[in-house]
DNA sequence: CGTATGACGTGCA
DNA sequence: GTGCACGCCATAC
């Protein structure tokens, strides 16, 4: 892939450990700010073990999907370090 | 090439 | 605060 799917891959890579971005955030550091709805579905079909997506999560704060589950999310974020209290 | 889908976001009732 | 509808973009079929 070298496109925007690539793009986000990269970013989600930056994403310090313990640290959750919201998928807009990470679209926008994509340089497609309005893609956000691309970001989930790429991280969907493209379930990387390289890439710590669960650290990706809603603008709401809500731990928004998984391709795995939202609770096995939940859980992965919660041994990260980040405790979703809401 | 066109249609449908999806780990969402925002607005309005 | 909760629920419904619309909009949006890339990928899959």
């Amino acid at each position: 892939m070298k496109s925007f799917s690539r793009n986000v891959f990269l970013v989600v890579k930056k994403i310090p450990l313990g640290k959750t971005m919201t998928y807009k955030q990470v679209a926008e550091k994509a340089s497609r700010p309005r893609a956000w709805r691309a970001v989930g579905n790429i991280l969907n079909k493209n379930d990387d073990q390289k890439i710590p997506c669960h650290r990706v999560i809603c603008s709401n704060k809500a731990a928004g999907g998984y391709r795995l589950g939202t609770k096995e999310k939940i859980r992965i974020l919660r041994k990260e370090g980040v405790v979703f209290e809401k």
